[in-house]
DNA sequence: TGGGGTCAG
DNA sequence: ACTTCTGACCCCA
């Protein structure tokens, strides 16, 4: 008897689509170079092939193969170095940008450089509704909720590329017929193949696929045909428990049968399943395999390791939410990690397909080394990371200041201003998208070679982290010099800490990072996906007189530091340009401007409270400026260069 | 918020 | 050889 009660209800009213660029790395370099294309081409990190192409593949070539078994395999392989990440990162970043493009809801998630899950459910309800049952065969998908020419004809009668279990719609079709999810997994099949032409007609990158109702069952099922294809995961995704549908598939009430989820999860290697990873899957390994009893035939002495199916897990006699949590659970792990788990291994993940993201939750760089026991060398690879870093930042952080768009009103001195000095200067001026609040020092020092061997536990890598200075935000000082205060202010006081020891210490990794990062505030978060409807009420806007009115100004740091801003002295400890030259520019081009934002601080405001002062920054240099000042400053730096 | 663990590509 | 260089999320105090 099957226990009703121990498995969530599937929750199936989602399409979601996984896309898995081929072979990522090497066709990167085949975009760069489409000769590349018919050849055998691999990508070399260290001493091994990371990725190479299909056509090395072809030729007996594989992932994580050593360089010099590869040319013995295959003499003529073209090997070029995958060590410098920028060139995948951009392109990754690019191509998550025009996949977006294909959204209504913005609900795009990239998961490393090459993958991305889409969640296309309104997408797909809208078209569903569209449907007209008596011409199935000659459909129209609209891509578009505001104009209908915009799409492409398909046959919402079949699916589009790959299903499993393959023929499944000609094996159930009576069924299948009259389900709903059916007919929304047909059109995810045509949406994804449209976006996989596409993504091929315009970017020139060929990917592979999974349709179903989840990340997880969308990524693992698109797994079944690579490359240049695509999987979709067909109906029933129920156990079929109804009366009148058992009846009716009573051959298939075989228990392995019962639904297509069951039927396609359970052949997985439990370690295969994401969210499940080497810990998780060891330790359920163990349990499932030490009671052999149960199972004649899996011996533990032999040594060699019969694998273990999630089948295997789900129908381990008493297995369950509970199990799992007594197995999994305990301090440090995931509260209720046994429930979640049960639902993986029956194929059900309500995880949500999470909103596109502007700016990363963080930013680190780390380097790792044979040996690293002496201070000056600490200091070297300081220097060097942070360099890294900092431009990381800035390639990552910032944005071009393109017209500065909805969020203060257009007739706000600042934005007044930044007019101003886009059109008389025209300053193609950068401005700060996120400001990381702390920063972070780890190391990995190396394992004690022989100690008393009491555990090799995970324990790896330790840390300390502080606030950033802002300093780091200043974009009219060279890097070099940036680097140098940081790491004699910060780091190397942070690197203390962290080892107290004069000697003695031998260091396999150091990393530093940027994180809490605080998002400079734009209408949408996005700074996409602009509104027609409100480029054309702002140009209205911008014709009308000026308002002068600012209601972003935190009261505390006002009187203190009005005069000193306004006179632009350089307060911010980053500001390293010469204060009388700047002001000097500003009195003579700028009168009206000043005046303007002068008027603006004799106004009879209403405060904000303290919230708002991380929206007060300035863009630039990162200092935090009140706002009826911001507008003097801008100009400050603009001045500057 | 600081420090650490697990998982993933 | 579970490597390397990241990044996300979660837990505990």
């Amino acid at each position: 008897m099957l226990c009703e009660g121990m498995i969530p209800r599937r929750r199936d009213g989602r399409i979601i689509l996984h896309i898995d660029y081929d072979a990522y790395f090497a066709q990167v370099y085949e975009i760069e170079n489409p000769a590349l294309r018919s050849l055998p081409l691999a990508v070399q990190q260290k001493q091994i092939i990371v990725t190479c192409n299909y056509e090395a593949r072809r030729r007996g070539l594989h992932k994580l193969q050593l360089i010099s078994e590869a040319r013995k395999v295959c003499p003529d392989v073209v090997i070029v170095l995958g060590e410098q990440l920028d060139r995948f990162r951009d392109a990754s970043k690019d191509l998550y940008k025009y996949i977006e493009g294909f959204t209504w809801n913005k609900k795009v998630e990239r998961l490393g450089f090459d993958e991305v899950f889409l969640d296309v459910t309104d997408i797909i309800s809208y078209n569903q509704a569209l449907l007209n049952s008596n011409d199935l065969r000659h459909a129209f998908f609209q891509l578009s909720r505001n104009d209908p020419t915009v799409g492409f004809p398909f046959d919402a009668t079949t699916v589009a590329g790959h299903e499993y279990p393959e023929g499944s719609a000609q094996l159930s079709a009576s069924e299948m017929e009259h389900s709903e999810l059916y007919t929304r997994l047909i059109l995810g099949s045509h949406l994804a193949q449209h976006i996989r032409h596409k993504l091929v007609e315009e970017k020139g990158y060929t990917s592979t696929v999974g349709i179903s109702t989840s990340k997880l069952l969308s990524k693992l099922v698109g797994n079944l045909h690579k490359p240049r294809s695509q999987t979709t995961l067909m109906p029933p995704y129920e156990r079929l428990d109804d009366p009148q549908a058992f009846r009716d598939h009573i051959s298939m009430l075989d228990e392995s049968c019962t639904s297509n989820v069951t039927l396609f999860i359970d052949s997985h290697d439990i370690g295969k399943i994401p969210g499940i990873g080497f810990k998780m899957s060891q330790k359920i390994r163990n349990h499932v395999l030490s009671r052999p009893a149960q199972i004649e035939e899996v011996l533990i002495y032999g040594g060699t390791r019969e694998s273990v199916t999630v089948g295997d897990v789900r129908r381990y006699p008493g297995m369950g939410p509970e199990m799992l949590e007594k197995l999994l659970g305990g301090p440090g792990s995931e509260r209720g990690i046994g429930y979640k788990t049960w639902g993986l291994i029956n194929g059900i993940d309500d995880s949500e397909v999470s909103m596109i993201r502007k700016v990363p939750s963080q930013i680190s760089i780390e380097d790792s080394y044979i040996r690293l026991d002496t201070i000056a060398e600490v200091y070297k690879e300081l220097r060097m990371l942070c360099t890294t870093l900092l431009k990381r930042m800035r390639v990552d952080l910032l944005e071009d200041e393109e017209e500065e768009e909805d969020f203060q009103s257009p007739d706000s001195p600042q934005a007044m201003v930044s007019r101003l000095v886009s059109h008389v200067a025209s300053t193609a001026s950068k401005r700060w998208i996120a400001h990381p609040k702390t920063i972070r020092l780890t190391t990995r020092p190396r394992p004690p070679l022989k100690l008393s061997s009491t555990r090799s536990r995970t324990f790896n890598r330790i840390s300390r982290s502080g606030p950033l200075p802002s300093f780091v935000f200043n974009l009219h000082e060279e890097i070099d010099v940036l680097v140098e205060k940081l790491v004699q202010e910060t780091l190397v006081p942070m690197f203390h800490r962290l080892h107290p020891e004069k000697l003695g210490w031998n260091l396999s990794l150091i990393n530093i990072g940027v994180t809490n990062m605080v998002e400079t505030a734009t209408s949408d978060g996005t700074g996409r996906g602009r509104d027609i409807g409100r480029m054309f009420k702002r140009q209205g806007e911008v014709l009308k007189e000026w308002k002068v009115e600012d209601k972003d100004i935190p009261p505390d740091i006002i009187n203190e530091r009005r005069v000193e801003i306004v006179t632009s002295d350089g307060s911010s400890p980053g500001l390293q340009a010469e204060p009388s030259t700047a002001n000097e520019a500003m009195e003579t081009n700028w009168e009206d401007a000043l005046n303007f934002a002068q008027i603006t601080m004799d106004e009879d405001v209403e405060w904000e409270d303290e919230e708002s002062q991380g929206s007060n920054r300035c863009h630039t240099c990162g200092a935090g400026i009140p706002a009826f000042a911001m507008a003097a400053h801008r100009l400050y730096h603009t001045l500057g260069d």
